[in-house]
RNA sequence: GGCCCGUUCGUCUAUCGGUUAGGACACCUGGUUUUCAACCAGGUAAGAGGGGUUCGACUCCCCUACGGGCUGCCA
């Protein structure tokens, strides 16, 4: 092994894009992961490339079938397609054994017989001695087969010792390692399964991924892993290591913040196109390009555009590009949304009427709507039945007076033609008459149809609801 | 401890040595209005600190502070 190792020739840029999203199954899809997917998919997806989904459960004692489900379903909700069939990594160890063995036999790994007790004591030792940083240093590594014992040994990688290594990344520049703090890294464990260094090396290298898009907690790991790439005439891919996610506070996002899981957002009603609006807006930018569709996403996303800070969550930016995205979707698309999400917040369903009275009204309610749930709240007066139960603010409004300036209201509706042309005469008619304000008059209307005070237009309730309707539900209301 | 990465309005960001440092969210004020929103107009608000380099630095270099990551037979 050369003592300075020059980068690798990179993956051809002309050649087709494949990316991957590769998380390991030991709980839901993290919100920070949900994003890391969101990029490489816009990357590949904007150029006409591959993206792939492996799942990294070589981590036997932690991976988990459920963790595994929990994260397909958090990218599906997310609308995160991936190409072709997911890869288990823990399928290929036998793939990955091979490469080990082909390392040995090309003397760029060697086996190593320490047990972990001599490594624990090798670093005491050091640490006794003063040495803020100990490198294991294995003495197999350049021993006589001829000594080789008959115990169980690992296989390490022959890391390079002196001068440096880089990686070259899209997003954090040339990053220079110094070869004296890499480690002859364990590539085969003594069970002969492999270590995530070396598997994630393999599978990579053998499902075509051209780019590499991860978390920068990788970025000192891709430095051990290019040892693997150039110990077998491999091709390196080009590197892009994002910054993390953190919480309101600045801190690394945990669950002390509230919402770390990708399943959660979607059970508190945010749409999955506003999602991945806010989140790749995340440390990435486009000039000034704000509300946008994947579509137009993929078409501008690049590496270059994402920033080495980490990016902190604000709940009231999503909620407030939720919001467009809301009023975006067309009404029978965010219907079929409504419903995919009362299903996964276990709230009931809706009523084929219920659904077909929804259809018809969501024009008057998907432009100010940010969530679901805000959505399901401002179409109150479409999802409920009579009797309607004012609530204590919208019961104030229905005092006698009110009820009678109502009661003047429901004969003259009876023959009305049912468009807000004709009824707004009748009203401002009414409000003439009594010489009150059309808010004194919009109040009791509002409480009698919907039962609350914050309401839609009356207007748009009551062509919404019906003239049937409407006028059994005022009727109702100042008996 | 060592190594690596980061630091522009409260937040997400634009800026690729020369700008009145721009936009978005949030916030405040005003307008509109039929309530809540939405919408329209305007406003407050930023280069972590200290040294350099330069005619000129947010931009390049160094130091410090703070934050993060890696340092496993975890991924």
């Amino acid at each position: 092994m050369p003592a300075s190792s020059a980068t690798p020739p990179s993956a051809a840029s002309s050649a087709p894009v494949v990316t991957r999203f590769a998380p390991s199954p030991t709980g839901y899809l993290h919100i920070g992961g949900g994003r890391t997917a969101l990029f490489n998919w816009l990357f590949a997806r904007g150029r006409g490339g591959k993206f792939l989904l492996r799942i990294e459960d070589t981590d036997r004692e932690r991976s988990t079938p459920e963790a595994t489900a929990a994260i397909l379903r958090g990218l599906t909700w997310l609308g995160l397609d991936w190409d072709g069939d997911v890869v288990s990594q823990f399928d290929r160890k036998d793939r990955h054994a091979e490469v080990a063995h082909q390392m040995l036999a090309r003397g760029t790994a060697y086996k190593c017989f320490s047990t972990q007790d001599e490594i624990a004591a090798f670093r005491a030792k050091a640490e006794a001695e003063g040495a803020s940083y100990a490198v294991f240093q294995s003495p197999w590594r350049d021993a006589d087969p001829a000594r080789f014992p008959d115990s169980p040994y690992v296989i390490r990688m022959k890391a390079p010792r002196t001068g440096e290594s880089h990686i070259d990344d899209q997003v954090q520049g040339r990053v220079v390692i110094k070869n004296d703090t890499l480690d002859d890294m364990i590539v085969l464990r003594s069970d002969g399964t492999p270590t995530y260094m070396l598997a994630v090396v393999v599978d990579d290298h053998d499902m075509g991924v051209t780019h590499v898009i991860r978390g920068d907690d990788h970025l000192n790991n891709a430095a051990r892993q290019q040892m693997v790439y150039t110990a077998m005439d491999w091709a390196v891919p080009v590197w892009a290591h994002i910054p993390l996610i953190h919480g309101p506070d600045g801190k690394k996002l945990s669950k002390r913040h509230g919402a770390t899981g990708v399943e959660e957002y979607q059970v508190m009603g945010y749409p999955a196109a506003g999602m991945r609006n806010y989140l790749s807006r995340l440390g990435w930018a486009h000039g000034d390009m704000e509300i946008f569709t994947s579509q137009e996403a993929m078409k501008v996303f690049d590496l270059k555009g994402i920033g080495k800070a980490p990016a902190r969550l604000d709940f009231k930016k999503l909620e407030n590009t939720c919001g467009h995205h809301m009023a975006m979707t067309d009404d029978a698309a965010l219907l079929h949304e409504l419903t995919a999400y009362l299903a996964a917040a276990e709230k009931p369903a809706l009523t084929s009427a219920q659904s077909d009275l929804l259809l018809r009204g969501m024009y008057c309610v998907k432009d100010r709507a940010k969530t679901f749930p805000d959505l399901i709240d401002k179409a109150h007066f479409m999802l409920i039945s009579r009797p309607i139960v004012p609530d204590e603010a919208a019961a104030k409004s229905l005092d006698a007076v009110s009820r009678g300036i109502l009661k003047t209201l429901t004969p003259r509706l009876q023959n009305a033609s049912w468009t807000k042309d004709a009824l707004e005469p009748i009203l401002n008619q009414i409000v003439a008459e009594t010489g009150l304000g059309f808010g004194k008059l919009a109040a009791p209307i509002r409480a009698a149809l919907a039962g609350k005070t914050a309401t839609p237009s009356v207007f748009d309730m009551m062509l919404v609801i019906g003239r049937n309707e409407t006028l059994a539900r005022l009727e109702e209301a100042s008996a």
